[in-house]
DNA sequence: ATTATTATGGGGGAAAAACCCCATAATAAG
DNA sequence: CTTATTATGGGGTTTTTCCCCCATAATAAT
């Protein structure tokens, strides 16, 4: 099961390199490659690769917006960024447009295959300076772990039905999951609603962002 | 400059087999071990290691619970998960516990070593399939700003509807307000649902709240 | 002028939610 | 040793949601 791989950068000297890098390896080969967006998109309507090596800086326009429009088409196709951009903008922009990896150019030659073997398997690389980006984006937005200091009156078990019902899972979801009878779940449900005076799965949901128990 | 590494784990021969397989790491230093998480907050008080590999099943307290606490006393000190568990629950935990890594025992050693070496380098390495799922947390929860058109889809009436489901009203009080049949709020409703691709109540309160349109 | 969109409404039905009643077992609190 | 709390479930009823079907009138677009 070969990768089949298609590479878009501006500079014909790195795409040689890069043919040059990978012409070693067995399990992937390179079928195209491009030095516009718009050729980019192009062949990928052409050759369907099963991942594409995305440089950001490109003269027609950027990376990003030829990610986006390579994976508004084709959903299917792994896109992995290999940039000299570590900034944050890019990296989340280039994540937003749908890319399975981030790889820096100065990375070891060993990384840009790790990532674009994972991305092969539908999964995802980030470059460990990246992630850790992303890790701190995270911890920044995250409502303070599930439900601690807040809605003080209800029991631990109440705590946990209540993050499932504003997550908007159904009583029956919720019983599946924590392995009870829904009529238990309608039960804590009740409680929950009488303790904090709610009166629909609405107020519910709000209550519970506010209170951080869940993301918006 | 070696690593100065503390092993957390409750099972003896799984200690054995990561000293074996990193004995022969010239830039890694097995500086003790642990099989319980008193130990682990114990040891790390003694020897302040660079990196610790935390087991998450512990039998005292969780590794989850030892991290939080080590992490604590002694942010200086990575921390990387090394486990069985591949589930978004433990992963999550983890990272707000202030993890450096996130390992699944079936990953390969060179992966271990790397996530190691990237810990102690004060960068976080996370395991592709982990990778995925932080990356889809992030496109779950930030697509408002970051992203881009947020789907305006929506017809004038359509927005004051959903204002007002937003808020919780059902359809009966929101057709009182509009002077209008329940049924064509309802109508409405499903409407906004079938374009904005949601299917409850909650999911809607979520949506509004996520655009601004109420507030929680 | 035909077509698409918008706003309006009705019927119906399966499912879920919301609100009551009841109970038991285990544990914590006094 | 009682008592209160917690977690677990069963029963039922009424209301609401959610998702189809159908339609008409007015306006906007082509």
């Amino acid at each position: 099961m070969t990768i089949r791989l298609f590479l878009v950068d501006d500079h014909a000297v790195v795409r040689s390199g890069l043919r040059m890098l990978l012409a070693t390896e067995e399990d992937v080969d390179i079928i195209g490659e491009a030095g516009t967006a718009a050729e980019a998109l192009a062949a990928t309507t052409d050759l369907k690769p099963d991942v594409i090596l995305m440089d950001i800086g490109l003269p027609d326009k950027s990376g990003i917006d030829a990610t986006r429009d390579i994976k508004a088409q084709f959903p299917e196709v792994a896109i992995v960024a290999l940039t000299i951009h570590e900034d944050e903008e890019y990296f989340f922009k280039m994540l937003e447009a749908g890319a399975s990896g981030y790889v820096p150019k100065r990375a070891a030659p060993e990384e840009l295959l790790t990532a674009i073997r994972t991305a092969a398997n539908g999964e995802v690389y980030l470059y460990p300076s990246m992630a850790k980006l992303l890790v701190k984006d995270y911890l920044a937005t995250e409502p303070t772990e599930k439900g601690k200091n807040n809605g003080k009156d209800l029991t631990d078990r109440e705590q946990e039905v209540l993050t499932h019902l504003a997550e908007g899972e159904s009583n029956e979801e919720i019983a599946k999951k924590l392995v009870i009878s829904p009529k238990t779940v309608a039960r804590h449900r009740e409680n929950i609603m009488r303790k904090l005076n709610l009166h629909s799965r609405a107020e519910l949901v709000r209550y519970a962002i506010r209170k951080g128990i869940i993301k918006a």
